[in-house]
DNA sequence: AAGATTTATCACAGCGCTAAGAGATCCACT
DNA sequence: AGTGGATCTCTTAGCGCTGTGATAAATCTT
Protein backbone atom coordinates (compact mmCIF):
# COMPACT_ATOMS: atom_id res chain seq x y z
CA UNK A 1 0.00 0.00 0.00
CA UNK A 2 1.13 3.64 -0.22
CA UNK A 3 -0.29 7.18 0.88
CA UNK A 4 0.59 10.44 -0.06
CA UNK A 5 4.30 10.44 1.39
CA UNK A 6 4.86 7.86 -0.27
CA UNK A 7 4.48 9.79 -3.99
CA UNK A 8 5.95 12.90 -2.51
CA UNK A 9 9.04 10.26 -1.48
CA UNK A 10 9.17 9.10 -5.01
CA UNK A 11 8.75 12.33 -6.49
CA UNK A 12 11.74 13.33 -4.52
CA UNK A 13 14.04 10.61 -5.81
CA UNK A 14 13.48 11.61 -9.49
CA UNK A 15 14.33 15.51 -9.13
CA UNK A 16 16.83 15.25 -6.33
CA UNK A 17 18.43 12.27 -6.13
CA UNK A 18 21.02 13.66 -4.20
CA UNK A 19 19.56 14.66 -0.92
CA UNK A 20 18.12 12.06 1.14
CA UNK A 21 14.39 12.97 2.01
CA UNK A 22 13.76 9.92 3.81
CA UNK A 23 13.02 12.18 7.42
CA UNK A 24 9.96 12.75 5.56
CA UNK A 25 9.14 9.73 5.81
CA UNK A 26 8.32 10.23 10.00
CA UNK A 27 7.64 14.14 9.58
CA UNK A 28 5.56 14.61 6.70
CA UNK A 29 2.91 11.88 7.74
CA UNK A 30 3.05 13.62 11.04
CA UNK A 31 1.69 16.89 9.36
CA UNK A 32 -0.27 15.56 7.29
CA UNK A 33 -1.61 13.03 10.19
CA UNK A 34 -1.86 16.43 12.44
CA UNK A 35 -4.39 18.19 9.95
CA UNK A 36 -6.62 15.04 9.43
CA UNK A 37 -7.04 15.08 12.85
CA UNK A 38 -7.47 18.53 14.08
CA UNK A 39 -10.02 18.81 11.03
CA UNK A 40 -11.99 16.66 12.50
CA UNK A 41 -11.54 17.63 16.51
CA UNK A 42 -12.35 21.04 15.18
CA UNK A 43 -16.04 19.85 13.97
CA UNK A 44 -16.70 18.02 17.57
CA UNK A 45 -15.68 21.67 19.85
CA UNK A 46 -17.79 23.55 16.83
CA UNK A 47 -20.95 21.64 17.68
CA UNK A 48 -20.00 22.74 21.31
CA UNK A 49 -19.52 26.43 20.18
CA UNK A 50 -15.84 25.45 21.36
CA UNK A 51 -12.68 25.74 19.51
CA UNK A 52 -9.63 23.80 19.91
CA UNK A 53 -7.76 26.95 21.69
CA UNK A 54 -10.33 27.25 23.91
CA UNK A 55 -11.02 23.47 24.84
CA UNK A 56 -7.36 23.01 25.32
CA UNK A 57 -7.55 25.90 28.46
CA UNK A 58 -10.73 24.05 30.10
CA UNK A 59 -9.38 20.89 29.48
CA UNK A 60 -6.12 21.73 31.33
CA UNK A 61 -8.01 23.29 33.83
CA UNK A 62 -9.85 20.34 34.74
CA UNK A 63 -7.58 17.85 34.70
CA UNK A 64 -5.71 19.30 37.19
CA UNK A 65 -8.40 18.73 39.64
CA UNK A 66 -9.84 21.03 42.37
CA UNK A 67 -9.74 23.56 43.09
CA UNK A 68 -9.35 23.84 39.28
CA UNK A 69 -7.01 26.42 39.27
CA UNK A 70 -3.40 27.28 37.37
CA UNK A 71 -1.41 30.38 36.57
CA UNK A 72 -1.18 31.49 32.84
CA UNK A 73 2.14 30.18 33.12
CA UNK A 74 1.22 27.00 34.00
CA UNK A 75 -1.20 26.89 31.10
CA UNK A 76 1.28 28.08 29.35
CA UNK A 77 4.06 24.69 29.44
CA UNK A 78 0.99 22.64 29.36
CA UNK A 79 -0.27 23.80 25.89
CA UNK A 80 2.86 25.07 24.19
CA UNK A 81 1.64 27.95 22.91
CA UNK A 82 3.36 31.49 23.68
CA UNK A 83 2.54 33.77 26.85
CA UNK A 84 0.77 36.38 24.31
CA UNK A 85 -1.17 33.72 23.01
CA UNK A 86 -2.41 32.15 26.64
CA UNK A 87 -3.24 35.94 27.49
CA UNK A 88 -5.75 36.34 24.34
CA UNK A 89 -7.41 32.96 24.93
CA UNK A 90 -8.18 33.90 28.46
CA UNK A 91 -9.46 37.04 27.29
CA UNK A 92 -12.02 35.29 25.80
CA UNK A 93 -12.57 32.93 27.72
CA UNK A 94 -12.80 35.21 30.53
CA UNK A 95 -15.63 36.98 28.39
CA UNK A 96 -18.11 34.15 28.00
CA UNK A 97 -17.74 33.30 31.96
CA UNK A 98 -16.24 29.82 31.72
CA UNK A 99 -12.96 31.16 33.39
CA UNK A 100 -12.16 33.99 36.14
CA UNK A 101 -8.74 35.77 36.71
CA UNK A 102 -7.71 36.60 40.45
CA UNK A 103 -4.47 38.49 41.47
CA UNK A 104 -2.17 35.95 43.57
CA UNK A 105 -1.40 36.70 46.97
CA UNK A 106 1.85 34.97 47.57
CA UNK A 107 3.10 36.78 44.06
CA UNK A 108 2.17 39.98 43.23
CA UNK A 109 3.18 39.35 39.50
CA UNK A 110 1.26 36.35 39.33
CA UNK A 111 -2.18 35.62 38.09
CA UNK A 112 -4.35 32.89 38.92
CA UNK A 113 -7.53 31.12 36.60
CA UNK A 114 -10.00 29.33 37.91
CA UNK A 115 -12.69 27.48 36.13
CA UNK A 116 -15.86 28.75 36.77
CA UNK A 117 -19.42 26.11 37.37
CA UNK A 118 -20.42 26.91 33.64
CA UNK A 119 -16.52 26.38 32.24
CA UNK A 120 -16.51 23.21 34.20
CA UNK A 121 -19.94 22.06 33.04
CA UNK A 122 -19.13 22.81 29.89
CA UNK A 123 -16.07 20.94 29.72
CA UNK A 124 -17.96 17.63 31.06
CA UNK A 125 -20.04 18.14 28.42
CA UNK A 126 -18.38 18.15 25.52
CA UNK A 127 -15.28 15.71 26.84
CA UNK A 128 -17.64 12.46 25.86
CA UNK A 129 -18.09 13.69 22.82
CA UNK A 130 -14.21 14.44 22.11
CA UNK A 131 -13.06 10.98 23.32
CA UNK A 132 -15.40 9.49 20.90
CA UNK A 133 -14.19 11.22 17.92
CA UNK A 134 -10.34 10.56 18.73
CA UNK A 135 -11.52 6.84 19.67
CA UNK A 136 -13.08 6.86 16.17
CA UNK A 137 -10.46 8.22 14.45
CA UNK A 138 -8.25 5.53 15.78
CA UNK A 139 -10.74 2.90 14.62
CA UNK A 140 -8.60 1.35 11.98
CA UNK A 141 -5.70 0.57 14.49
CA UNK A 142 -5.74 -2.83 16.09
CA UNK A 143 -4.95 -2.83 19.79
CA UNK A 144 -1.39 -4.04 19.82
CA UNK A 145 -0.59 -1.34 16.76
CA UNK A 146 -2.17 1.58 18.71
CA UNK A 147 0.08 0.19 21.12
CA UNK A 148 3.65 0.15 19.41
CA UNK A 149 2.64 3.64 17.86
CA UNK A 150 2.05 5.16 20.94
CA UNK A 151 5.56 3.94 22.31
CA UNK A 152 7.56 5.11 19.37
CA UNK A 153 5.73 8.91 19.83
CA UNK A 154 6.84 8.73 23.29
CA UNK A 155 10.10 7.79 22.31
CA UNK A 156 10.12 10.77 19.70
CA UNK A 157 9.21 13.18 22.67
CA UNK A 158 11.29 12.29 25.24
CA UNK A 159 14.55 12.16 22.73
CA UNK A 160 13.24 15.79 21.79
CA UNK A 161 12.81 16.93 25.56
CA UNK A 162 9.43 16.51 26.39
CA UNK A 163 9.18 15.57 29.87
CA UNK A 164 6.67 14.74 32.66
CA UNK A 165 7.34 17.35 35.35
CA UNK B 1 9.79 6.67 31.34
CA UNK B 2 7.11 9.22 31.10
CA UNK B 3 6.19 11.99 29.19
CA UNK B 4 3.88 14.85 29.36
CA UNK B 5 0.99 12.70 28.23
CA UNK B 6 1.48 9.89 30.66
CA UNK B 7 0.70 13.07 32.86
CA UNK B 8 -2.18 13.89 31.52
CA UNK B 9 -3.71 10.66 31.19
CA UNK B 10 -3.28 9.69 35.21
CA UNK B 11 -4.62 12.91 35.45
CA UNK B 12 -7.59 12.32 33.76
CA UNK B 13 -8.18 8.68 35.65
CA UNK B 14 -8.08 10.48 38.79
CA UNK B 15 -10.70 13.10 37.57
CA UNK B 16 -12.56 11.04 35.53
CA UNK B 17 -11.90 7.83 36.25
CA UNK B 18 -15.58 7.03 34.44
CA UNK B 19 -13.82 7.78 30.88
CA UNK B 20 -11.93 5.54 28.76
CA UNK B 21 -9.25 8.65 27.82
CA UNK B 22 -6.75 6.23 26.32
CA UNK B 23 -6.91 7.61 22.45
CA UNK B 24 -5.08 10.57 23.69
CA UNK B 25 -2.17 8.45 24.19
CA UNK B 26 -1.53 8.56 20.11
CA UNK B 27 -3.80 11.83 19.55
CA UNK B 28 -1.94 13.86 22.61
CA UNK B 29 1.16 12.88 21.51
CA UNK B 30 0.73 13.62 17.73
CA UNK B 31 -0.19 16.88 18.74
CA UNK B 32 2.31 17.34 20.71
CA UNK B 33 5.03 16.34 18.28
CA UNK B 34 3.54 18.53 15.93
CA UNK B 35 3.86 21.81 18.00
CA UNK B 36 7.56 20.69 18.66
CA UNK B 37 8.87 20.19 14.61
CA UNK B 38 6.74 22.76 13.78
CA UNK B 39 8.90 25.70 16.06
CA UNK B 40 12.02 24.04 14.73
CA UNK B 41 10.51 23.64 10.78
CA UNK B 42 9.52 27.17 11.44
CA UNK B 43 12.83 28.59 12.28
CA UNK B 44 14.38 26.83 8.92
CA UNK B 45 12.04 28.66 6.84
CA UNK B 46 12.24 31.93 8.46
CA UNK B 47 16.65 32.05 8.45
CA UNK B 48 15.72 31.85 4.91
CA UNK B 49 12.91 34.30 4.59
CA UNK B 50 10.06 32.24 4.03
CA UNK B 51 7.36 30.15 6.13
CA UNK B 52 6.06 26.79 6.45
CA UNK B 53 2.95 27.53 4.50
CA UNK B 54 5.04 29.46 1.11
CA UNK B 55 7.41 26.29 1.72
CA UNK B 56 4.78 24.22 1.42
CA UNK B 57 4.06 25.47 -2.42
CA UNK B 58 7.40 26.27 -3.69
CA UNK B 59 8.40 22.35 -2.65
CA UNK B 60 4.81 20.66 -4.14
CA UNK B 61 5.91 22.83 -7.48
CA UNK B 62 9.37 21.82 -7.27
CA UNK B 63 9.03 18.09 -6.64
CA UNK B 64 5.99 17.95 -9.65
CA UNK B 65 9.11 18.39 -11.90
CA UNK B 66 9.28 20.50 -14.87
CA UNK B 67 7.41 22.69 -16.28
CA UNK B 68 6.85 22.98 -12.36
CA UNK B 69 3.13 23.71 -13.28
CA UNK B 70 0.17 23.16 -11.72
CA UNK B 71 -3.18 24.41 -10.65
CA UNK B 72 -4.33 25.65 -7.18
CA UNK B 73 -6.63 22.92 -6.88
CA UNK B 74 -3.46 20.71 -7.30
CA UNK B 75 -1.73 22.33 -4.65
CA UNK B 76 -5.11 22.55 -2.43
CA UNK B 77 -4.98 18.53 -2.34
CA UNK B 78 -0.99 18.69 -1.96
CA UNK B 79 -1.31 20.53 1.24
CA UNK B 80 -4.69 19.65 2.46
CA UNK B 81 -5.83 23.59 3.42
CA UNK B 82 -8.54 25.40 1.51
CA UNK B 83 -8.59 26.97 -1.80
CA UNK B 84 -9.19 30.35 0.26
CA UNK B 85 -5.74 29.54 1.82
CA UNK B 86 -4.19 28.92 -1.44
CA UNK B 87 -5.12 32.00 -2.94
CA UNK B 88 -3.94 33.94 -0.42
CA UNK B 89 -0.16 31.99 -0.44
CA UNK B 90 -0.16 32.39 -3.87
CA UNK B 91 -1.08 35.63 -3.57
CA UNK B 92 2.17 36.07 -1.15
CA UNK B 93 4.44 34.55 -3.64
CA UNK B 94 3.90 35.84 -6.83
CA UNK B 95 4.25 38.95 -5.38
CA UNK B 96 7.53 38.24 -4.16
CA UNK B 97 8.25 37.04 -7.89
CA UNK B 98 8.31 33.06 -7.05
CA UNK B 99 5.17 31.57 -8.92
CA UNK B 100 3.39 33.45 -11.76
CA UNK B 101 -0.25 32.81 -12.22
CA UNK B 102 -1.51 32.32 -15.92
CA UNK B 103 -5.02 30.99 -17.23
CA UNK B 104 -4.97 27.49 -18.51
CA UNK B 105 -6.06 27.58 -22.38
CA UNK B 106 -7.50 23.75 -21.97
CA UNK B 107 -10.46 24.84 -18.86
CA UNK B 108 -11.08 28.60 -18.90
CA UNK B 109 -12.29 27.94 -14.98
CA UNK B 110 -8.41 27.26 -14.21
CA UNK B 111 -5.25 28.79 -13.66
CA UNK B 112 -1.61 27.58 -14.11
CA UNK B 113 0.87 28.01 -11.24
CA UNK B 114 4.60 27.94 -11.78
CA UNK B 115 7.55 28.12 -10.08
CA UNK B 116 9.59 31.07 -11.34
CA UNK B 117 13.59 30.92 -11.65
CA UNK B 118 14.07 33.15 -8.51
CA UNK B 119 11.63 30.48 -6.79
CA UNK B 120 12.99 27.32 -8.03
CA UNK B 121 16.39 28.96 -6.70
CA UNK B 122 15.06 29.36 -3.18
CA UNK B 123 13.23 26.25 -2.56
CA UNK B 124 16.66 24.35 -4.16
CA UNK B 125 18.39 26.58 -1.88
CA UNK B 126 16.40 25.96 1.33
CA UNK B 127 15.79 22.27 1.09
CA UNK B 128 19.30 20.77 2.04
CA UNK B 129 18.80 22.84 5.37
CA UNK B 130 15.26 21.90 5.71
CA UNK B 131 16.17 18.06 5.66
CA UNK B 132 19.12 18.96 7.85
CA UNK B 133 16.68 20.00 10.41
CA UNK B 134 14.27 16.79 9.96
CA UNK B 135 17.16 14.72 10.62
CA UNK B 136 18.54 16.30 13.24
CA UNK B 137 14.86 16.22 14.86
CA UNK B 138 14.62 12.10 14.34
CA UNK B 139 18.07 11.74 15.69
CA UNK B 140 16.90 10.46 18.76
CA UNK B 141 15.50 7.26 17.15
CA UNK B 142 17.37 4.30 15.93
CA UNK B 143 16.66 2.93 11.94
CA UNK B 144 14.22 0.55 13.27
CA UNK B 145 12.48 2.48 15.51
CA UNK B 146 11.87 5.06 12.62
CA UNK B 147 11.12 2.34 10.34
CA UNK B 148 8.54 1.24 13.18
CA UNK B 149 7.35 4.84 13.07
CA UNK B 150 6.71 5.00 9.59
CA UNK B 151 4.80 1.77 9.42
CA UNK B 152 2.68 2.55 12.14
CA UNK B 153 1.81 6.36 10.87
CA UNK B 154 1.20 4.75 7.31
CA UNK B 155 -1.00 2.25 8.35
CA UNK B 156 -2.98 5.33 10.48
CA UNK B 157 -3.12 7.66 7.58
CA UNK B 158 -4.62 5.18 5.33
CA UNK B 159 -7.55 4.21 7.60
CA UNK B 160 -8.58 7.73 7.30
CA UNK B 161 -8.46 7.51 3.57
CA UNK B 162 -5.24 9.12 2.63
CA UNK B 163 -4.71 7.93 -0.94
CA UNK B 164 -1.38 8.51 -3.27
CA UNK B 165 -3.25 9.22 -5.62
C1' DA C 1 19.95 49.49 46.60
C1' DA C 2 20.63 48.44 41.70
C1' DG C 3 20.36 45.22 38.13
C1' DA C 4 18.56 40.90 36.45
C1' DT C 5 14.74 37.86 36.11
C1' DT C 6 10.01 36.47 36.10
C1' DT C 7 5.12 37.22 34.96
C1' DA C 8 1.60 38.83 32.27
C1' DT C 9 -0.25 42.06 28.88
C1' DC C 10 -0.54 44.77 24.67
C1' DA C 11 -0.05 45.87 19.75
C1' DC C 12 0.98 44.21 15.44
C1' DA C 13 1.32 41.20 11.56
C1' DG C 14 0.76 36.60 9.44
C1' DC C 15 -1.84 32.57 8.21
C1' DG C 16 -6.04 29.65 8.10
C1' DC C 17 -11.01 28.81 7.84
C1' DT C 18 -15.79 29.79 6.54
C1' DA C 19 -19.20 31.53 3.66
C1' DA C 20 -20.48 33.84 -0.29
C1' DG C 21 -19.85 34.99 -5.05
C1' DA C 22 -18.45 35.11 -10.09
C1' DG C 23 -17.24 32.78 -14.10
C1' DA C 24 -16.70 28.54 -16.88
C1' DT C 25 -17.94 23.91 -17.91
C1' DC C 26 -20.67 19.78 -17.77
C1' DC C 27 -24.93 17.29 -17.96
C1' DA C 28 -29.64 15.94 -18.53
C1' DC C 29 -33.73 16.58 -20.57
C1' DT C 30 -36.58 18.24 -24.18
C1' DA D 1 -29.10 20.85 -31.03
C1' DG D 2 -30.36 23.83 -27.20
C1' DT D 3 -31.25 25.34 -22.62
C1' DG D 4 -31.36 25.53 -17.61
C1' DG D 5 -29.43 23.63 -13.52
C1' DA D 6 -25.63 21.47 -11.21
C1' DT D 7 -20.80 21.32 -10.64
C1' DC D 8 -16.17 22.90 -10.72
C1' DT D 9 -12.54 26.50 -10.11
C1' DC D 10 -10.83 30.29 -8.00
C1' DT D 11 -11.28 34.63 -5.51
C1' DT D 12 -12.94 37.78 -1.94
C1' DA D 13 -14.21 39.50 2.69
C1' DG D 14 -14.44 38.90 7.46
C1' DC D 15 -13.11 36.71 11.69
C1' DG D 16 -10.23 33.96 14.82
C1' DC D 17 -5.93 32.07 16.54
C1' DT D 18 -0.84 32.32 16.91
C1' DG D 19 3.76 34.22 17.29
C1' DT D 20 6.93 38.13 17.98
C1' DG D 21 8.64 41.94 20.30
C1' DA D 22 8.04 45.70 23.43
C1' DT D 23 6.31 47.06 27.91
C1' DA D 24 5.13 47.32 32.87
C1' DA D 25 5.08 45.58 37.37
C1' DA D 26 6.80 42.54 41.01
C1' DT D 27 10.35 39.72 42.79
C1' DC D 28 14.89 37.84 43.24
C1' DT D 29 19.90 38.32 43.48
C1' DT D 30 24.15 40.13 44.71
Amino acid sequence: MADHVDLVLAQWAAERPDLDASPMAVIGRLTRLHRMIDAELRRTFGSHGLDGASFDVLATLRRSGPPYRLTPTGLMRASMVTSGAITQRLDRLEGRGLVVRSSSESDGRSVLVELTDAGRELVDRVLPDHLDTEQRLLAGLTGAQRDALTGALRTLLESLGDASE
